[in-house]
DNA sequence: TTGAAAGCGGTACCAC
DNA sequence: GTGGTACCGCTTTCAA
């Protein structure tokens, strides 16, 4: 079907185009039986605003990107559920693009979400790529990133990983664990490296030893795998500091597989409390950090960003640092 | 920063806006060494494309609208991972929507993408709101339904459903099992439907009854709390088909829980295979579905009709249906 | 092979 | 309050 146009409407009704702008945009001046009338039109022809026109004269396009990375770990899911329902509620649209995880990945979704000329952008990111990051600041985009920091000035919500990990280990180490392992993610990224720091931070404190760190995937696989082929009970830990959940339960899977009883012979304990770890065998305890709430202040952020560079064509820097908890159940003994 | 249009750089080149715009799009009869230098210059300038604009003047945007429902069901994952993908190595862009699984959310997930112009749409369906797929076709854009089907005749990918319920019925039969519930979800839903009529089927076959329905919500909690406030085992029960592996993991957990033995005492079988069943408690036996290709197969019957429609501005329908298959687990004896 | 000019569907500014 | 009109940035005839 050819889409009904705002001319179409203005020579149906007899009104300019301009009038009927107005009047479906609820903007300006305009008498309001008139409003309700060509509304009313507009209505009975199927009229549908053609966004990309909006965009292209208009100043903003009321759309907001949103570039993930690992689509596939659960702990993004909620918190891109909230920024859609909260996008929707204020009445913009989204444009997701993927980094791959990759400098080049994150630099072509970028340029995207710049071509698309969206008012905002959010973004997992995936800490390497700076000149993405440049280019976002040279174009003056409104951003926040999501659950990280950059060194490039560019605002974001964030937890304070370091801490999570001493909070995690320190935790361990109450409940009487001597020697414990810290698996950190295959490539290191900031945020395991910053658990790692915690990790270290508290077994210094007590004179302990923080040399026993290990490597995974991001996954639930790459935990398995990780334990597969280390016997960590038999090389003498009882407790594993895993970089996510993720990890956290495919190494109990694996530990449990072994023979070995959790908590009773190793303690586990992971980071994000994802969903799943509430059903997990044992039960996980974990790190929470508050995904929904990421999500949420982000968008306001955001959103508050772009009011601001609207404003005064200059957009501002601020961050948030979140709040995490410790959320016992059934791996630590 | 203002951005570089494709005016800006026939200015420095001295060449036109046309032939500018035929060298960035790689389009039309020109010169190889003039193109080359247009482009230099205005990588040089750091040019982007205005895609709004691009899609207001041109036939295309480039664009595909995804609408999803249960963002947080792990099911979709997969799926939305290949499809951004898929999407990505063709230079489609992505617009995302919620229909927030309700008629009406769906109806303005509809008209968002209809108003954003996209070339064609993929859509989980929670089959309700028939309206929106009526305002689809009138508008005439090629849409892709994931893992359902409708009464409106829109090209669709699925499963057949009824048969999955049937194989894995049948399979708990064989292996012995007496008195079989199934558990269907919330809101009774197509698939759900379909898998309890190849439930019911398998059970009819030998003369058993098929009377025992349970409902719970697509959720861990919805397995876990059905099961709470019944103990299946107490009441005779010695196979469980969930409508998916969410609620069969829950069921599971709460089953354990009670000091119950899985499969001794009861047998689970859930669907679709999500990664979370292979380390579960017991590990979940279930049915495959196919994720990653019905992503695939879905962008690509969906690239397909987008050409047809611009060849002959008629979208064509077409449907495929994926074979499941039995994953054996621990959690069937 | 290249250029001029007319839209694409809106918005916004300036008259009336 | 309403209408005329010049754009927004790009593509697409049609000429040259």
């Amino acid at each position: 079907m050819k889409q009904v146009t705002i001319k179409e409407i203005a020579e149906k009704t007899g009104f300019s185009v301009n009038t009927v702008s107005r009047a479906l945009s609820n903007r300006g001046e305009i008498k309001k039986e008139t409003a309700d009338l060509i509304r009313q039109k507009a209505k009975e022809m199927g009229y549908l605003p053609n966004l990309l026109a909006r965009g292209l004269s208009g100043k903003r396009t009321n759309t907001i990107g949103l570039i993930m990375g690992e689509t596939q770990n659960p702990y993004h899911w909620p918190v891109v559920g909230v920024i859609q329902k909260e996008l929707t509620r204020r009445g913009q649209n989204l444009i997701l693009a993927n980094s791959e995880e990759t400098a080049e990945g994150l630099y072509n979704a970028v340029s995207i979400m710049l071509s698309s000329r969206v008012d905002g952008l959010l973004m997992f990111y995936p800490d390497k790529g700076e000149e993405s990051l440049h280019l976002l600041q040279k174009h003056n985009v409104p951003t926040v990133l999501l659950a990280t920091h950059s060194n490039v000035p560019i605002s974001y919500i964030e937890v304070d990983e370091e801490k999570e990990g001493y909070l995690a280990t320190s935790y361990l180490l109450d409940r009487g664990c001597k020697k414990i392992a810290y698996i950190s993610r295959d490539e290191d990224t900031l945020p395991s490296k910053a658990r790692q720091k915690g990790w270290a931070k508290a077994l210094k404190e007590r004179g302990l030893d923080c040399s026993a760190v290990f490597t995974a995937d991001s996954s639930l696989q790459g935990g398995n795998r990780i334990s597969a082929s280390t016997d960590f009970v038999s090389l003498g830990f009882d407790g594993i500091v895993a970089y996510n959940d993720l990890i956290a339960i495919g190494i109990m899977h694996n530990i449990s597989e072994r023979g070995y009883a959790i908590p009773e012979q190793i303690s586990v304990i992971g980071f994000d409390n994802i969903s799943y770890g509430e059903y997990s065998y044992p039960p996980l305890t974990t790190i929470d950090v508050q995904k929904e709430e990421i999500g949420r202040r982000a968008v306001e952020m955001l959103m508050g960003h772009i009011g601001y560079k609207t404003e005064y064509n200059k957009v501002p820097f601020e961050k948030v640092i979140l709040e995490s908890k410790l959320i016992v159940r059934k791996s630590t003994r």
